[in-house]
RNA sequence: GCGCCUCUAGCUCAAUGGCAGAGUACCGGACUUUUAAUCCGAGGGAUCUGGGUUCGACCCCCAGGGGGCGCACCA
């Protein structure tokens, strides 16, 4: 890495004489234009890198006749090889392409390149006998890895099998003043590759190819929902009180209001005023923002999906989930099965539903049951030294939580359902008919990561008042991680919601997963990072950032 | 926040405490079927920053910065 004010004592490359008579004019701006014969075009060049402007003016648009990969299998089809296409001289162009050069292998009398669009790759070739040599060699010698370059040509078969288009006319869209990244390794410095993330999609396959399926994902679990009667809503992310999730949230403040505000920790309130509202199946694919720690499996801001549908409960969200997740996975991978760190976690199989409190008595011997007040639990814990340093832990929520986090999470493996949870653990959530001690809700957890959170709903106003009651006390004891009241989410609750159940599902780990990305932070295109190191700091020589 | 690892040419990486190198990119040249083309030649370095030890530091020590991993926190 390198300053911005050392870059161009380096560069040699741009102190080249202009290969055209007019290229290196600023008053005569070499645009790029067919040649007398109209065949091919001459290829402007800079020929001084502090020049801002480039001092060609390269075409606004370039039509093409398909996409690489569009052209590339006609050219698979129907292409003949070179000696047939071209018996009868070079025939005229029948399709045009566009896309940055990755590849230009200059071979004296012809050149073979590789150009890179959105849909793929496909090479073209040039004849210095098919063109005015003089252009020839201006292409041959100007073109860079990294220039765009818009092609008509012919299609044909190279002796080797290679699809081909044999270039008839050559445009330079634009070019590049920045060296691409090694075309055999790509960007491995993983600083680069999340600041400079077009970099890592233009040199890595395979984190181009897992933002594709992030999109595809989403875009699968739309229509998916939209097929089944769900709305999609969007609803506040500056909120008041920050609720609907226990996490601490970021602050921000309104000028003009000179109020503070929240960015929403979860959409969960304003989702179920929307039911109460009578759109009886919504859902919001969206950003949530937690102010916490930075790890493999946590971001700062994270998409989640959420949908609430009337007249379910908590068990037809399971049914519904487990269908989606099978039907997403093989959509975009077409399997069942993703691979994880090495381990093969199959969706195919059936999930075991697995009873929260017998699973923490099992890996524990503690029975919450039984266990039912925070002094006792924290006696427990701390008597079987499962964890020190519990002096600020006020709430039972809040311990049973660490509990299953240390001792169960980590070895649920392969999917499964964990269910009924203590129902000090969601204050918004349905208890259970038969033992109001739990909630009747679940969570999908899948290589110790929960991807899905889903409950039957509380929609009995009083006691919804009476359960964010006790989080505010939990607060004012000092868990900074409660629920905070709203007022105006137990008067929408008092004006009637039907009986409801809702879903979260973290897409971010979701994709993670049905890719085998090892952290998150690789399926999301800008992750929040540190702030990169000023180049104007005094001393500060490394990891200089691109300002332009 | 704590611990461990890491930072060398645009990029990917070498270099017992003894003249800082290769591949690639870029620049010049050769080449009529290449596939990371090949071959010949040239240029390119505050070895992340600051301090210290030493006759001598990319290398050892201290402090700082970026990144990664683990712990803690959390979804």
């Amino acid at each position: 890495m390198q300053g911005r004010v050392r870059r161009h004592h380096r560069w040699g490359r741009w102190r080249r004489a202009p290969l055209t008579p007019t290229a290196g004019h600023p008053s005569q701006p070499a645009t790029p234009t067919s040649s007398a014969d109209g065949r091919v075009r001459s290829v402007p060049d800079h020929n001084d890198a502090d020049q801002a402007t480039p001092r060609f003016s390269p075409p606004g648009r370039f039509p093409i006749s398909g996409t690489l990969a569009e052209v590339l299998a006609l050219t698979e089809a129907g292409g003949r090889p070179h000696e047939e296409v071209a018996a009868d001289g070079p025939p005229p162009p029948t399709d045009a392409v566009a896309g940055r050069v990755m590849l230009w292998r200059h071979m004296g009398k012809r050149l073979f390149g590789t150009l890179q669009d959105g849909s793929g790759r496909m090479q073209v070739s040039l004849f210095r006998d098919e063109m005015d040599p003089e252009v020839y060699r201006e292409l041959a010698k100007g073109i860079r890895m990294g220039d765009f370059i818009g092609v008509e040509g012919y299609r044909y078969i190279t002796g080797k099998g290679e699809p081909t288009l044999g270039a008839r006319e050559v445009t330079v869209l634009q070019r590049s003043l920045e060296p691409m990244p090694d075309k055999w390794a790509g960007v491995v410095d993983t600083d680069v590759r999340y600041r400079k993330r077009y970099l890592d999609l233009l040199g890595n396959p395979e984190s181009r190819q897992r933002f594709l399926v992030r999109s595809r994902l989403i875009a699968f679990i739309r229509r998916w929902l939209d097929e089944r009667g769900f709305l999609e809503v969007e609803t506040p992310m500056l909120q008041a009180a920050a609720s609907g999730a226990a996490a601490r949230p970021f602050s921000t403040h309104h000028n003009a209001l000179d109020r503070d505000f929240y960015l929403r920790i979860s959409p969960e309130t304003y989702l179920k005023r929307v039911v109460a509202g009578g759109f009886d199946r919504v859902y919001e694919i969206g950003r949530n923002f937690r102010n916490e720690g930075i790890d493999t499996s946590h971001l700062q801001e994270f998409t989640m999906l959420e949908w609430y549908a009337a007249y379910w409960d908590y068990t037809d969200n399971m049914m519904a989930v487990r269908d989606l997740i099978v039907a997403a996975l093989t959509e975009v991978t077409g399997s069942t099965t993703v691979d994880h760190d090495g381990v093969a976690l199959d969706f195919g199989a059936p999930w075991p539903v697995i009873d929260y409190r017998t699973a923490v008595r099992e890996a524990t011997g503690i029975d919450l049951s039984v266990v039912v007040d925070v002094d006792a639990l924290k006696a427990e814990i701390a008597d079987r030294g499962i964890a020190d340093d519990l002096g600020d832990t006020v709430s039972y929520g809040a311990l049973v939580d660490l509990l299953y986090k240390r001792t169960v999470r980590p070895s649920l493996v392969q999917p499964c359902f964990l269910v009924h949870h203590p129902a000090e653990l969601v204050p918004l959530a349905r208890r259970n008919d038969d033992d109001p001690s739990v909630l009747d809700m679940f969570q999908v957890v899948v290589a110790g990561w929960e991807i899905v959170k889903a409950y039957s709903e509380l929609v009995d106003p009083i006691e919804q008042e009476e359960r964010l009651l006790e989080q505010v006390r939990l607060r004012e004891a000092g868990d900074d991680e409660t629920m905070m009241m709203e007022d105006d989410f137990i008067e929408a609750m008092r004006h009637g919601m039907p009986p409801m159940s809702g879903l979260g599902l973290g897409i971010d780990r979701f994709v993670a997963l049905a890719t085998g990305a090892p952290t998150l932070r690789d399926v999301v295109l800008f992750p929040l990072l540190r702030e990169a190191p000023s180049a104007t700091d005094a001393g500060d020589a490394a990891g200089a950032p691109e300002v332009d």
